[in-house]
DNA sequence: ATCAATTTTGACCATCCAGTCAAGAAGCTT
DNA sequence: AAGCTTCTTGACTGGATGGTCAAAATTGAT
């Protein structure tokens, strides 16, 4: 009857009912997984309900049933890849080897560009269009992240463990190189042909030249 | 009374009327830099007829007069940057010193995403929805052109000119290295802040990396 | 099996948006 | 300044699209 806004200790503010029922919790990532589709490649504004509701196999009523609408399916894609999206940032050690830390960072980023190359153009959509849904993130989370790894980059150079470059041009390289597999994939594709993946040959590539550029 | 459609040596097929009178040109003009703005950042289906008027300072019926639809003004955007787009590929002399080539293809890829990040988005846009509406161009003009880009960098690799890499990545590195700092702009603003500009340091960043690159 | 809660949907709005049209305004030519 | 052409626009249309709602179908506990 009303839509599933559960209470289970609840914060005050913006609601994020907790799906309960098998169903609720299925037909949730239904969609999700539905969304992501649609988004992903027809960004915001160019997607539509129906396309989503067709992709995932309901009704178009049924999809608001099990979120407030299109803003909020989105942003819940949003959040859900965002966190993923800081991860590897995190998982570079400062006591580890630097050349290994970093080129262990590009693989993990080049992998999930491989392993969730939807993802990535979500996120190159949101980007393109000024950010103006994850401003907030960026700016408050993205951006503290990138500064401490900036200077621990800037720390290792100063040591003379790895060649002087500037740290958060480095960062935004990588991010670069890794990402344009999956947001220019179709590109990649129509040059390299049917016979080739996007992806092939990257990781030996982007290996070779970090290892060039990182060389003290 | 009828929309301008000349008739001065039009081939048969598809037919492209030629802007005459002074306020033709002007007004045409007006539109397609209107239009850039809008469609680059909220790419085409977001864009509206409206939005691209008043961005012009016209009417929508006026705009409508000078282009056949939303469809056409885009179109008519994307050939007159593909043209260019294609031009620095062009300029890259068989017969110079390779790594000073190479070098010089990148700087002029850099230039244009800092001259032109609009249009750099604007092909972004296009690449990330799949490429709908540049299959052929890509298909056709953009694949030969890589191809013998290719061709002519294995030859400097197998006389022993430029370090051992795989041409085509080395071509799309240059892609998404200069294209990320106009497509991804709004998140390098974020993260470094106001007092700097996306573009800032770049140059000098790419110049090392392909010269440690690409050192036999 | 019964009955309440949950889930699903057909029919419907209201709004947005690309595109039309006929009439009016401005330019150009003589 | 007349008269033709080019340019401009207010008012409109038809279709798409996000979202609503009340009733029907399903599920789950007893």
């Amino acid at each position: 009857m009303t839509a599933p806004r559960s209470s289970t200790a609840q914060k005050s503010g913006s609601a994020r009912p907790v799906p309960r029922s098998r169903i609720q919790k299925r037909n949730r990532q239904i969609i999700l997984e539905a969304a992501l589709e649609v988004f992903s490649t027809h960004g915001f504004r160019g997607a539509t309900l129906d396309q989503i509701a067709t992709e995932a196999g309901l009704s178009k009523p049924n999809l608001l049933y099990y979120f407030e609408g299109k803003e909020d399916i989105h942003r819940e894609l949003l959040t859900q890849l965002l966190d993923t999206w800081l991860a590897p940032l995190r998982l570079l050690d400062p006591e580890g080897e630097p050349r290994t830390e970093i080129m262990e960072y590009m693989r993990r980023k080049l992998q999930m560009s491989r392993d969730y190359p939807r993802e990535s153009r979500l996120f190159a959509n949101e980007i393109l269009q000024g950010a103006p849904r994850i401003e907030g993130f960026i700016r408050n989370d993205l951006r503290g992240q990138v500064d401490d790894t900036a200077d621990m980059l800037q720390r290792w150079v100063d040591q003379g463990r790895i060649a002087p470059v500037d740290p958060y041009h480095l960062i935004f390289s990588i991010w670069a190189l890794t990402q344009h597999y999956a947001d220019f994939a179709a590109q990649i594709a129509l040059i390299r042909g049917a016979g080739h993946e996007p992806h092939d040959g990257a990781e030996a590539f982007l290996e070779h030249l970090y290892s060039r550029l990182l060389a003290p």
